[in-house]
DNA sequence: AAATTACAGTTACACGATTAACTGAAAATG
DNA sequence: CATTTTCAGTTAATCGTGTAACTGTAATTT
């Protein structure tokens, strides 16, 4: 059995009060006392039952975080770091993969509530706008997703993806680019995919193109929809000039440039491609994948450094965001060539 | 202010007992008793405080998962799954990242335990056998690393990588290779890696090879190592026939084919490449990696399958050890050419 | 009909910690 | 010196549940 704060009161000789002043360090114990208090809790090998605590004082220091999906290395990352900074804070993340399921999403926030965690970080959730700004006990963090008005307890940490899809548009048209195509991510579910192809669609058509320059291929964000879907396009493409396609994410770039070559084509020759997110291997597929970069490790440490100092009291969340800028990444996938 | 029960028994006109029976299900009530509470729960809006449950019932429904790096896709598979094993039983999983560092995985360990985990899932630690074994008062679960002996409540969920080693060896030796190159893991902080490395050269030097026909280079798992390392054997490297290089990850074969390409040879023309560990992208990279697949799914459902069902004592995990098997996916890095 | 049994529901305590309120001796004050 | 203040340490209540022990009525048995 694990022993308790009251088989070290009554090793030491003292009450569990003072055992608990000397760990909570909130009222004067003579040094005597703290060292003989000290070596029971030693003798007993005693550790502080914080679930015991928790019910006390009404906090578990613990904060629930969602993903949609752990395998994809860019949320492994945002993962990474929300953990450095909670441990550095002696908390505690506990973590759920929703499956990009909104009805999982609902149950596992329901469970954290629950469970007691101090607030929530919700990495690009799937839900809406209005279920997601609905009353909750804690505080919740929403990170890679477009902040919303809200009066409640609410922060938002997220790049800017109109600026990124706005910055793929012009590197395209300023290297001479003419034709598009948009592999598109699940604008209706995933905010950010929207706002990328938005601020792409807007600036090439402010610069004088068309709609009919810009083609536009539904996917959502996986290597698979990036492969298939490029593959289908390539079926019966009748190539007139290099084509530029910018891919919403690295993972469906990748996908997609399979696709590409497994077509006979080449990348950046025949289609050059721009992705987003550079994730780490974006560096290493070949042609090495220019992308937007989409700041995984502030997205991770602010969102949480923010809901720590929610939780601390230190401020308040309402109205808070945070929004970081999306800057280019140039490598040798996009390179324009004489056709 | 969250509902209690006690807020619940006043509304219903009931006393909390009958709450908490209705609950838990452990006694007959009637059915307009349940009806009536049952609405005032969720008038009220009320869920059951875990955390005052589990100070109770001495349970807290959560285990706690170590890996060393939460950013590596093979450890995030393995997080995937085992969070679906344990969500299915409704059981939380707290997630911390060890870094490789046995320091923090240490201190996890121990925050775990005061954090009231109900077991401990430990995937390839970097502790010694000696530590692991020590007593603690919760179940634990190692994963992907080889068994030792052990009388504590420990059991072990691991791919056979000797096994794996010699499948490579073989592999090689069938095709006609004739000289051989490893870059091997960390085999002082990693079992596995040590195991993958015998069991590749026992079986190469079974075949009547000696030790001058298989040369060593020293790495950690990481994409980094495996490219420098190449590259800097490739600096004075002499070629003379097709070399068979071992790999000991995919994400370090994969780093270690960047720097051959980039130093102006060919895999697998000039020196083919077998990997470990099968993770996703593996099918594609350039060439297409043959590597061993390491069942991240099996080790992530059966380790957590095998740990709850200790919790809910159905069974010990003493002397309780999972082997996987290693098979071999064949793909094109490691084709056999005359030279 | 009296005695026993069954059983729905309540009372009251426990889990392991924190902490407000209290105690009593020593120190400080006038 | 009497009175007040200080302060180290204790007592006891509390957090929100679960549950053993109990209560009192209705049903069953003899």
């Amino acid at each position: 059995m694990r022993a308790t704060i009251k088989d070290v009161a009554k090793l030491a000789g003292v009450s569990t009060a003072t055992v608990s002043n000397v760990i909570t360090r909130k009222k004067y114990v003579s040094p005597e006392l703290i060292e003989k208090i000290t070596k029971a809790m030693k003798e007993l090998d005693y550790t502080t039952n914080t679930i015991a605590r928790s019910l006390k004082v009404n906090r578990s220091f613990r904060i629930g975080l969602i993903v949609p999906d752990i395998t994809n290395p860019f949320f492994g990352e945002i993962v990474k770091y929300a953990e450095k900074v909670a441990n550095k804070e002696n908390y505690h993340i506990t973590l759920c993969d929703s499956d990009q399921s909104i009805e999982k999403e609902r149950k596992i926030i329901n469970t954290f509530i629950e469970n007691g965690v101090d607030g929530i970080i919700n990495v690009a959730p799937r839900m809406k706008d209005r279920e997601l700004n609905k009353k909750r006990p804690v505080p919740m963090v929403i990170v890679d997703r477009p902040a919303f008005e809200t009066e409640k307890d609410i922060a938002f940490v997220f790049a800017d993806n109109y600026e990124g899809g706005s910055r793929v548009a012009k590197r395209f048209i300023d290297q001479g680019f003419k034709k598009f195509l948009c592999l598109v991510g699940p604008v209706d579910i995933v905010p950010n995919a929207k706002k990328r192809l938005m601020g792409f669609q807007e600036y090439v058509l402010d610069q004088g193109f068309t709609d009919s320059d810009v083609e536009m291929l539904q996917c959502d964000f996986s290597f698979e929809a990036g492969y298939e879907v490029m593959k289908k396009y390539l079926m019966n493409y009748q190539q007139e000039e290099q084509l530029a396609a910018f891919v919403s994410s690295d993972i469906m770039a990748w996908g997609a440039i399979e696709a590409i070559t497994d077509m006979g084509l080449r990348v950046p020759k025949d289609i050059a491609v721009i992705g987003y997110d550079n994730i780490f291997f974006s560096n290493f597929i070949h042609p090495r994948l220019t992308t937007i970069d989409n700041p995984t490790k502030q997205l991770g440490a602010m969102s949480t450094q923010l809901l720590l100092d929610a939780i601390e009291g230190k401020e308040s969340l309402k109205g808070n965001y945070v929004v970081l800028n999306s800057k280019l990444v140039e490598r040798q996938s996009d390179e324009r060539l004489p056709f």
